[in-house]
DNA sequence: TTATAAAACAGTAACTATTATTGTTTTTGT
DNA sequence: ACAAAAACAATAATAGTTACTGTTTTATAA
C-alpha cells in the first residue's frame, strides 16, 4: 500500500504557504522555496501541492483567469477576484453550512463543501478607470 | 473603433450552447459544430466563446479539474461538481443578491456578481464506492 | 548500525489547454 | 460592385501541468 513519507521539501512548501496570504501560484511557491532548496524542481512543487490538497491541508482556487492559486488558510472565508487585474482578496465571511443544506435539497449527489468566488473591480482598478 | 460583425460560426456556437445542458468544454463545442461547419477551427471556437463571455451571453466555469466549461443558461442557478468523476450538475437555487451585499461589507473593491461551486460525490460515484 | 524496500527527489520530456500569427474569406457600409 | 474592417482556417507558439527515469532520502526491522 501507498504510505506517506516525510519530505523536507513538502514541509517547506506547507510552511511557505502558511506564511503568505497572497494565494500564490505553483510557480510563486517554487521561486520562494528555491531560496532554501536551490535545486527543488517545479514538478516536486506541483506534486506536493496536489498531495496537500488531497490531504485537505491546502485549498486550490481556480478563477477562470491564469494559473491556479493555493491557499493554506483553512479558516472560514471566501474570495474576491478583480475582473480587470486578477487580484485576489480574502473575504472573512463565515462559511455557511446552511448553504450546503439548501443546495443538498436540489442535488442528487452528496455535498460536502462549497467555494464562493465574488467578482468585481478592485479599488486600484476602479481608481485607474476614473481618470 | 472595433465593431462586432455577424458570423455564422459564432451564431452556431451560441445556438449549440443554448441547446445543451451539459456544460461542454471548448473542444466539445468544436466537435459538435463540425457537423454543420466541417472546417471550423478550434481557435475560432475559443475566440467566439471568449467573446460571448465578454458580452455576458455565456458564462465560463473553472472548477480546478480539467478544461474550462461553458454555460449559456443565464437563469438563476449554481453548480455541483463531483470530486471523483468531475461530473457537473445544475443546482436550480435562487442566486442571492443579498450575498453580494454581505460580502461587500468586508471588501474594498466593488462586487457585482458571484459564483458558487458545491463539491461532493455524485450519485453514480457513491454507488460505485459502496461495492 | 547497516540492509532493504518504498517513496520522494531532480531533471527533463511530454502533454493538454489556450492564445497568437498569418494570409484568405466574409461581412458591412457606401 | 467596391473597399475597409472584421472574422476566418490553418498552424505555430505559449502556458500550465503531469509523467517518466535514474538517483537520493526515508522508514522499518534485522
Amino acid at each position: 500500500m501507498k504510505t506517506l513519507k516525510y519530505s523536507r521539501q513538502r514541509e517547506s512548501i506547507k510552511t511557505c504557504l502558511m506564511n503568505r496570504r497572497d494565494h500564490p501560484t505553483a510557480d510563486n511557491v517554487y521561486l520562494s522555496i528555491r531560496e532554501e532548496y536551490p535545486n527543488i524542481s517545479l514538478g516536486t512543487v506541483y506534486r506536493n501541492l496536489n498531495l496537500l490538497v488531497e490531504l485537505g491541508e491546502v485549498r486550490k482556487l481556480s478563477f477562470g483567469y491564469g494559473p491556479d492559486r493555493f491557499d493554506a488558510d483553512l479558516t472560514s472565508h471566501y474570495h474576491f477576484v478583480c475582473k480587470e487585474c486578477g487580484a485576489i482578496a480574502d473575504l472573512p465571511l463565515e462559511v455557511s453550512e446552511q448553504l450546503n443544506e439548501e443546495a443538498q435539497c436540489c442535488c442528487e449527489g452528496h455535498i460536502d463543501s462549497h467555494l464562493i468566488y465574488f467578482y468585481g473591480v478592485c479599488r486600484n482598478c476602479f481608481k485607474k478607470n476614473s481618470h
